[in-house]
DNA sequence: CGACTTTGACCTGCGC
DNA sequence: GCGCAGGTCAAAGTCG
């Protein structure tokens, strides 16, 4: 009965919400330029509208009609266009009703139309009526019929009136009825649908060789210098010509020490190179435009520490057996402090000296939450003590601050690239990531993911049932818009987070005092979907880069310190130049 | 005083 | 079974 009430505001109160251009509860009246513009508006609506029908495949009856009235609906769009070029106002209602606000301000201007003949938005007249059956604008919801029923009838004959009332009624009872089958309808359909892709992934990926199981490849995303860095730790790896096909243009000179992010993967077998250079080719072709952020490195094992491009800080996603072995993702950054800033919170609880290196390594564990299970180890390269390479493992279970959640961003694209690589046997990684139905990783980085898709991490596969139609439709399982979104205004949702006031012991967030949550609102769903935003940003090699572009902000803190460390020692002030992460990106 | 770090002891897994 | 190495625990110390 709202809308009755809402419909009654919207008469009674139409000439003052015109002048006024006031918002009631829920109806927002809006004055407008022109008619033109509006008219425009409401094809691309109903256009949608009908599209959408047609896909539902609801049009087997109602083609003919569907095809007249749209010509009728042209005709009658096209036609004041004509008497109305000025700056006329029209007042528009808005119903805000479960996210749906755009179709029933058609319906609400369509009934106006109908009954008030002399206002001049008659010209909507059916413009969104394709779901009525035409006896006196019928609809499915029933209040607003009413609602406009009572209006108009105010002088006619009370008898047919009430006869009219009780067959409109049936009427749109049924048409009730039916649209409420036909939502059940999609519903099924959409579930139907998923459940069969899911199984086909699922079956897909269940029929991996096992061949390909020992040797997986690893996934280096490098952050900062790119050029001239001193090496990984893997004296054991032969070192191979690297082919370096670059997604942006600005990797030519090589000498020099390249501001930017480069992803490198290594195969670590003639088919994973192979896919890698799909993965290449999908990054070069799809992403041109990404010059400057990305450069793409592709190379079979690079390993030794003289091979020259590789990166001073990388992200080394170890792909693991989702069934038996620990997810664990290792970052490699340059910097003079202990640790890190990699958005969480963490708490050293222990020190070893590792056989093989003279430099100590340490543990530490996640505070964010208690309870969670994430650890991390800290310790300095071998090679170049200025490299430090924490390796994180586990998986979340809490929602990640907003630094960490664009490491992640980056981190798990990075880990997807090679998962899908190694992964997806039958299609290149550019039909799995840009073919719509872009693949969630068979497993994720533990470092990206939280309590939301933990809680069946045995098989995320299916954890993320929707994460492949819900890119499509930017809604995941949660109910969640996509993160990517998210990592493009994080500070929406936490602000405190990239708050350079805000101190950190060991690197990151760890000296605030306050869990992240506790100034969302209780909006942890926010950063809860990250697996949906692998799938976003491997979706689209755009959002790859926009990922990447939140991840060096988040990375290089919006306070320009790549970390910070317990004795005030900021590498922006402190560090060494020569990788010029921080001191070398122009100041926001 | 609480949170955090330090550090030696202890536990566990693995190779021989 | 033994030894080694990695990882963890927990008491003591430190810091704000």
């Amino acid at each position: 009965m709202m809308m009755h009430t809402h419909m009654a505001i919207f008469f009674g109160t139409l000439g003052q919400q015109r002048e006024k251009g006031t918002q009631a509860n829920q109806i927002e009246v809006k004055s407008m330029p022109s008619k033109k513009k509006r008219a425009a508006i409401d094809l691309s609506l109903e256009r949608e509208r009908r599209e959408e029908d047609r896909r539902d495949g609801d049009r087997r009856d109602k083609d003919g009609r569907v095809d007249k009235e749209e010509e009728q609906f042209k005709e009658q769009k096209e036609a004041p266009k004509e008497e109305t070029g000025g700056e006329e106002k029209v007042v528009e209602v808005v119903v805000d009703q479960g996210g749906d606000g755009t179709k029933e301000e058609i319906k609400y201007r369509t009934q106006q139309g109908e009954e008030m003949e002399e206002d001049k938005q008659s010209e909507e007249d059916g413009s969104g009526d394709d779901e009525s059956d035409g006896a006196g604008g019928i609809r499915a919801d029933d209040d607003k019929v009413v609602a406009v029923e009572d209006s108009g009838d105010g002088d006619g004959d009370h008898t047919n009136s009430m006869v009219q009332d009780e067959v409109s009624a049936m009427q749109e009872e049924m048409e009730k009825m039916k649209e409420e089958n036909r939502k059940l309808r999609r519903v099924v359909d959409r579930t139907v649908r998923d459940y069969y892709e899911l199984q086909m992934k699922l079956a897909a990926y269940q029929q991996q060789p096992a061949a390909d199981e020992p040797k997986e490849p690893e996934v280096f995303l490098t952050l900062g210098a790119t050029a001239a860095a001193a090496g990984f730790p893997e004296p054991k790896r032969k070192e191979q010509a690297a082919r370096r096909p670059s997604v942006g243009s600005d990797d030519t000179d090589d000498g020099k020490e390249d501001l930017g992010l480069s992803l490198s993967l290594r195969a670590s077998s003639s088919y994973e190179e192979e896919k890698l250079q799909e993965a290449v080719r999908y990054l070069d072709g799809a992403d041109g435009k990404a010059k400057g952020y990305a450069l793409l490195e592709s190379s079979k094992q690079l390993g030794s520490p003289a091979a020259g491009d590789l990166a001073a800080a990388g992200i080394t996603s170890q792909s693991v057996n989702p069934a038996n072995r620990k997810t664990r993702v290792s970052v490699r950054v340059r910097c003079q402090g202990p640790t890190m800033n990699d958005g969480c919170q963490w708490r050293k609880y222990g020190q070893k000296v590792a056989k093989g290196n003279p430099c100590p390594r340490a543990y530490y564990r996640c505070t964010v939450a208690p309870g969670c299970p994430v650890r991390k180890q800290v310790q300095r390269c071998l090679e170049d003590m200025s490299i430090l390479v924490t390796t994180y493992e586990g998986t979340h279970n809490h929602p990640l601050p907003v630094g960490a959640t664009a490491m992640a961003s980056t981190t798990s694209a990075a880990a997807t690239f090679m998962l899908l690589s190694s992964t997806s046997s039958s299609s290149s990684i550019s039909e799995a990531a840009g073919g719509g139905s872009s693949s969630a990783p068979p497993y994720l980085s533990p470092f990206l993911l939280n309590s939301t898709s933990h809680h069946s991490s045995a098989s995320p596969l299916l954890s993320t049932p929707s994460s492949m139609p819900s890119v499509a439709s930017g809604m995941n399982l949660f109910g969640h818009s996509s993160m990517l979104t998210q990592h493009q205004a994080p500070d929406l949702k936490y602000p405190w987070s990239s708050d350079p006031s805000r101190g950190s012991s060991s690197g990151g967030l760890a000296g605030s005092k306050r869990p992240f949550w506790s100034s969302t609102g209780g909006d942890d769903k926010a950063a809860a979907t990250l697996p949906d935003n692998v799938s976003a940003v491997m979706s689209d090699p755009s959002k790859f880069s926009v990922a990447i572009a939140a991840e060096i902000n988040s990375f290089m803190g919006k306070d320009g310190q790549v970390m910070s460390s317990k004795d005030g020692e900021s590498s922006s002030s402190k560090s060494s130049n020569k990788w010029g992460v921080v001191e070398s990106l122009p100041p926001p």
